[in-house]
DNA sequence: GCTTCTAATTTGTTATCACAGATCAGGCCG
DNA sequence: CGGCCTGATCTGTGATAACAAATTAGAAGC
């Protein structure tokens, strides 16, 4: 494991592993149709079940995970059109949520935005996977931050751990844009001038043209994860 | 309580228990504001808090219960914007839903449908509130599956149950609609007649009526859950 | 009479234990 | 050699107990 101990998330044991399971999962660390083991977890992670039950219980109802019939959760595995679905959804509701952020932003959110994104340019760059699948996630959620939406932002979250498990996949990929073709730039022109429909259809291009790339690649991501 | 033992929802204890706070968050039984708590829940049902505890770390997943930062769940105190908020995204997602089932819904659906909002209409008229309360959310829900969209239900259903709490302040209210008016008739001839513009402007519509009144009354409704 | 400090109680969290159903291995019978 | 049965192990579930933090109640002091 990365750390003795998983080390964010406040106090509570549960919450601790709620939140390093998600990155784990961000990662793609589990494949689709993995199940997750409460023993085996607990072991890893040097704490009792009774925690990582709770963790993946609450994964399960974020639709993170995925509960089997005989009471064991798994790692989903997405068909084709529910992939197509959650990727709709998410271009919904995300272009809401840049258009709304494009209305209310002030000048200094465009470079808060401009900043992670840089930094996710930089990691995509240099390999370093991880950093920027987290870089990735962070742009997104911090555009729904700026909408000042707390309930669509936590629709958008749990979307978009629904295929957080895929994108492992993105990073074998060869780049989707040229750097200074990448929607996020017209997403924060768009949030920096004020243009809601340029931004809503910047994160909405983002979106579609991720999902398309994904979409191709399922296949070989779903016969990989049946081994 | 109701039933000896609460009845439904599999052979698991937690899912027995999270289906039964559900059911109580849409029948109002506990307002706004109100904290619920491990022990006292557990001893009521007759289970061990373990079960409970799950249940309502679940319930917290899915927004339908808040959790204060000293660890414990209340129901939510919604604020004006906040509510606004719900009804606005319930207005997107279960317009697209609407749609989506304008075009691909058989007859005997519409017929299905019918016959839900005619118990929820029967209920009404015979002041039988719960009953008529979960047929209107059984119409909402039966709407948004035949869209065919799993990943949508799950997200309406969410959103639904951030409003369950208030929902007993519509039973004291006046009918919103003259019978023959109400939008559900329009959901339902455009979804039989596959005018899938008229289903999502009627359910819309539907939900905009509600959302006004309630917001109306959402003042009184936080007074009187300050107590 | 009101505030404040302290102790008792309450409440959530976690670990441990016991149990039941599922899964899998090995061996038996066809 | 293969299918099926049986027992050992694995895995999730629920109850109980111990612990810590928070809340409450009561009494003392102003």
């Amino acid at each position: 494991m990365d750390a003795e101990i998983p080390l964010p998330g406040g106090d509570r044991i549960a919450a601790r592993v709620h939140h390093w399971l998600r990155l784990q999962l961000m990662r793609s660390r589990f494949r689709p149709g993995e199940k997750l083991k409460l023993r085996t977890l607990a072991e890893e992670l040097g704490v009792s079940p009774t925690p990582v039950r709770e963790a993946l219980g609450r994964l399960v109802s974020e639709g993170a995970l995925e509960q089997l019939d005989h009471r064991s959760a798994r790692v989903p595995l997405l068909s084709d059109e529910r992939l197509r679905e959650v990727c709709e959804l998410r271009a919904d509701l995300e272009g809401k949520a840049a258009a709304r952020a494009a209305e209310l932003a002030k000048p200094q959110d465009a470079d808060r935005l401009a900043a992670i994104h840089a930094r996710m340019s930089e990691a995509r760059v240099a390999g370093r996977s991880p950093e920027m699948l987290v870089e990735n996630e962070r742009f997104h959620m911090e555009v729904c931050t700026l909408a000042g939406m707390p309930v669509l932002l936590r629709l958008v979250e749990s979307l978009w751990l629904q295929c957080g498990p895929l994108n492992a996949a993105l990073t074998r990929m060869r780049f989707l844009h040229r750097p200074e073709e990448h929607p996020h730039h017209d997403v924060i022109r768009g949030i920096r001038e004020g243009d809601s429909a340029l931004a809503r259809l910047a994160i909405q291009r983002d979106i579609t043209v991720y999902a398309d790339a994904l979409i191709r690649r399922l296949p070989e991501i779903n016969v990989a994860a049946r081994e």
